[in-house]
DNA sequence: CTTCTTTCGCTACGAGTCGTAGCGTATATC
DNA sequence: GATATACGCTACGACTCGTAGCGAAAGAAG
């Protein structure tokens, strides 16, 4: 991500030895989960030496962060005309990633050591979540484009919304295939994004909001 | 939980052991998070020796599941007449949960751990997310007792409801306040309750479930 | 081609933790 | 009192983390 590699005098680092670590961290994570990856059995696996983990990367959770981080590089928000068929598309693709065995072990270890470890938090907030709540942004943008919107919807409200679906479907979605343990069907899909489609495109009966 | 003891013959074990192990191992939990708690640790702060942890939890894994199970038995689901009162006391409450220190590293790196290890899953499901699941249930049948909800859920719709309802609730909190890393504010839960509920009862617009 | 700089693999190390074993002692029931 | 179990204490082997030092390899600069 911080490819600012200025290209200096001596023997340049070797990136396939970058690419063969984070494929052998994840695939560790997969299968031993976090507490079970050791520096030593990725080394082994990326054919490395350990040191040369720790010359790349300042500890583990470093190394995992960026060896998960590029799972969600692979989500996009494509614009497919309809609200409905967007989130779908979304929630589809969000349920795709997590159906991966490396990201089932890997993001909840990274979570639960993010929310102890501040710096490891920033960087999951940059290379995770910041991107993830773009893609929502986008997808609002575009629904709001198409006139599928309330249109009393303010920048700072769009912020606010943008949060509470980015929480609402990103928890629904990790809560049922990482916590409850089963998988999103796309029956499950289409019944959540029903339930979550609604509030959107009329007005709910009370709207007590604003009353802090 | 499981208190079937039967006094056997000799020096039976101490009950304010017991006590003292996972009050530390809450503080514990609270202070250092789940990869710093050590046994040893534990033990200290009980005032117990480490042998006596491993007596009664064959390992640090079970033992952690216990200390935190006990949090959640706080839950109740109050019947307060009306749906969206109900929606948010639950959600209310779950978020003072989370809003606890001991809570908020424990509870992620317990289900990190838990996706890995099927004993565990098993213990976590039966402790957590099983008693959770039967207060969304009664939640949901006092609704329905007060007619509030569409009358056309079956028996077998009413299940996936509690489902869907459950991990949506439960997940949008959980990211809100373990992942992005924000409160959960009186607003904020107003705002996701009117989310949840309008599709709830009532018709939305269109309704594709079925479409496997 | 020569020199220089950096990386690489290897081995070894100290510190810390896990989970177990053995012992003498304390505290209950029979 | 006899017996059986829990308890505290110490020590132990195995494992992991993260670091240090070494000679060799591989590019970059001249």
């Amino acid at each position: 991500m911080t490819e600012a590699a200025a290209p200096r005098k001596g023997r340049p680092r070797s990136a396939d030895a970058d690419a063969a670590i984070l494929a052998a961290t994840r695939e560790a994570l997969a299968e031993l989960g976090w507490g079970g990856v050791t520096m030593g059995d990725v080394a082994v696996r990326a054919g490395v030496a350990k040191t040369t983990l720790y010359r790349r990367w300042p500890s583990k959770n470093e190394l995992v962060v960026d060896a998960v981080a590029v799972l969600f590089d692979e989500l996009r928000m494509a614009d497919l005309g309809s609200l409905r068929a967007d989130i779908e598309a979304v929630v589809r693709q969000f349920a795709g990633l997590l159906a991966r065995p490396e990201s089932q072990a890997a993001l909840l270890a990274l979570f639960a050591e993010a929310s102890r470890d501040p710096a490891l938090r920033r960087r999951v907030r940059e290379a995770i979540i910041d991107p993830q709540k773009r893609l929502v942004h986008q997808g609002r943008a575009a629904a709001q484009a198409r006139g599928e919107l309330a249109p009393d919807a303010g920048p700072e409200a769009a912020r606010e919304d943008v949060d509470i679906i980015f929480d609402t479907i990103a928890g629904a979605v990790e809560h049922r295939m990482l916590v409850s343990g089963e998988c999103a069907s796309p029956e499950w899909i289409s019944r959540f994004t029903t339930l979550l489609l609604t509030p959107l495109t009329s007005k709910p009966d009370q709207n007590p909001a604003g009353s802090v």
